[in-house]
DNA sequence: CCAAAAGTGTTAGAGATACACCCATGG
DNA sequence: CCATGGGTGTATCTCTAACACTTTTGG
């Protein structure tokens, strides 16, 4: 039997041992103009006691997307977020126990419009801020580092800024969101130039409330002129 | 019991069913101007007689990559591609057997360094130019569109188009490649001058050999100058 | 009136694009 | 000598980057 027969003799079979397989999530959010993550505590072996990104077995009959926004939303109670795929994680012993191949999402929730009370004992449930995170069980520091990498990658290219920030923004609020999750540090006058060129951002007649300055003007995100840009194959890149 | 807890006990609990995890390889090589598409015939039900990609099970110790190199290297007999994953697939009833979730991964084979002779009916494989391909078995036509998103995507931006080209090439070759792939076309001086910007081609002082016009020189991919490039925070873009 | 952040234009430089002709070789 | 592709330079334009002062508001 050469190697090409025993492929075959594999592809065809169906007595292979299965893995289990999980959904995990790697949840962002902005609060308090840092950028932060929502972990759960373990209180089982392995790892009990450690902090962990959300998740979950996937259903046998639950398609993978949904068993991630399933698991997204018991753990905030949060719908209809962006959410993207990350990859399969699935190194032999990355679970203890047995064999388990995870497969990664990461997700956004907007935490101005839909606080997440996390931070109570009760759920075992925190946001921390993604540059002071505890250890992480399992591998998932590795499966983070992959989902910032997409984050990073993806908000210069896709208008998920405001997937982060409140539905009335300032420019200010924009540019420090950059700046935040980039680490780096934009010129005011350019930032908004290039923020309003794509002609993505409604100017409102409203201005900040409740601060000791001058208020800044504030701006909703124009999702339809979006997809119009897009759909006539405009881009967007900060 | 609360959405938490029941997710919990879920997280802790070993007892979920689990289904089949395989992997599937989108192998392109660039053959006779063309990027093809390594595909194998099926001979069992279900879709026997279609085109499908090459992939088999993951065995419970071996790692997700390990897996897809092993049926990379049985198909092609060739070893140490690049290899990159695209993502995790796993709707139910992708397969009609059983709930099988595919991890999918793209990989480069150079068909001038490594000939893969795939057309033998005894292998059932065939390269498939990739704009003329045959309908797919399972959603493996789904996979593909990924794959190929993901390459046109990653060329641009890392210097692979060599994996696909002979050792020794003309900047001609390289245009052409990237006409191909991309299904742009360039201008030759622009390109040629943008190529050889970043210092990672050496001029050859060798030039094509039976060709009925005057021959062109021939150049190397330096790698060396590449990694030191890339430490440097340099980058690489057509 | 002071502190704090908002808001605003211009210039210089770099990189991208557009473009046409002569050269070398084999048949 | 002809057909085929190889090889080269410049001018324009667009986008990016650098840069400083006035305005508004609350305290």
């Amino acid at each position: 039997m050469d190697a090409h027969e025993n492929s075959l003799r594999r592809a065809y079979s169906y007595e292979y041992p299965h893995p289990a397989v999980t959904v995990d999530c790697a949840i962002f959010g902005l609060d308090e103009g840092k950028l932060k993550l929502l972990l759960i505590q373990r209180d089982l072996e392995p790892f009990a006691g450690a902090w962990a990104l959300p998740g979950g077995f996937v259903k046998l009959d639950e398609d993978l997307e949904t068993a991630a926004r399933r698991e997204l939303e018991e753990e905030t109670g949060v719908k209809r977020v962006f959410i993207d795929q990350v990859g399969a994680f699935g190194e032999p012993g990355r679970d203890p126990r047995e064999r388990v191949i995870t497969v990664a999402w990461w997700a956004i929730v907007n935490l101005f419009e839909h606080p997440v009370k996390a931070d109570t004992d009760a759920r075992n449930a925190a946001w921390f801020a993604v540059d002071e995170l505890p250890a992480l069980a399992f591998d998932h520091r590795t499966i983070l580092d992959a989902a910032l990498a997409r984050l990073r990658d993806t908000i210069r290219r896709e208008p998920l800024a405001f997937e982060f920030l409140p539905r009335k923004l300032t420019l200010t609020q924009l540019q420090r969101f950059y700046e935040t999750v980039l680490g780096e540090a934009f010129d005011k006058r350019n930032f908004r130039k290039k923020a309003l060129s794509y002609g993505i951002l409604t100017e409102l007649e409203e201005y900040e409330v409740d601060v000791a300055h001058r208020a800044a003007r504030l701006y909703r995100f124009d999702k339809t002129a979006w997809e119009k840009l897009r759909k006539a194959g405009g881009s967007f890149s900060i």
